[in-house]
DNA sequence: GACTTACTTCTACGCCATGTAGAAGTTGCT
DNA sequence: AGCAACTTCTACATGGCGTAGAAGTAAGTC
């Protein structure tokens, strides 16, 4: 159960560019000023959304596992369970996990990598 | 646009381990009586399904660009476009494009390979 | 302690992908 | 022309997601 829907992701992408837990409201505000930079659509202006809708995908995001809550707190504060990178990684491995022939696909990945990131690739591994 | 239904999955597979182009019965057939192997629901037995429900789901992997008919022959024969290891790496560099910061989720990435995989990927990388 | 206010949970609805298939249309053979 | 095989059209159920109002709950105020 990998995907995510648009606004779902949204969200994530808040609370994996903000280091501190936001609250439901704050990621109201944040989606209604955010020009979503990262996206081609230039100019693209955040929606204005209902704090219930907010809070609703939070909850579904919850369910996922994708997001934590301290229900301490009064307004309840939410942030991600683990780092952009850390899921997307994982979700790289869901994807090659599904396959009978991983070396294959490896093989087919790397063959489609830009030559900066193979030299990262590289680095990483250890020069054997 | 990436993720497939379960059927949808299942008829990739039988297109991807079948060498040759394949009709909408034939893959019927195959469906009823494969045991699917790889998922962990060992014993489990594909399904009676319609012609037409199959000859469905062809059509919308048509639209997704994953498979390719010929037309010419009477009974439609029905090809994968590429290969599974070509489509789960074109799967892996999506997962991986949607992110700003690449070489964190290599790092993630590599991480967490086997051994084996490593290897893999260093003999794949050549040593520069 | 009742009231108001902020916040959360419940319920709901529309849309779209997917599984599923019958009805209707088409083509080729006899 | 008529039948049989095959394809396309249409359709319905289910479930995820975007969206949010209605109802419930807690916390501070008078």
């Amino acid at each position: 159960m990998a995907s995510l829907g648009e606004l779902e992701r949204a969200v994530m992408d808040l609370l994996w560019a903000g280091q501190e837990a936001a609250t439901a409201n704050t990621l109201r505000d944040l989606l209604a000023q955010s020009t979503h930079p990262q996206d081609g659509t230039a100019g693209h202006v955040g929606k204005d959304l209902a704090v219930t809708t907010v809070l609703t995908v939070l909850s579904r995001l919850e369910r996922k596992g994708l997001v934590e809550r301290e229900r301490g707190t009064r307004p309840h504060r939410y942030q991600a369970v683990s780092s952009r990178a850390d899921h997307t990684a994982e979700l790289m491995h869901e994807v090659l996990g599904s396959a009978p022939d991983r070396e294959a696909v490896l093989a087919r990945f790397i063959g489609s990598v830009t030559d900066n990131e193979a030299e990262t690739l590289r680095k990483l591994l250890g020069r054997n």
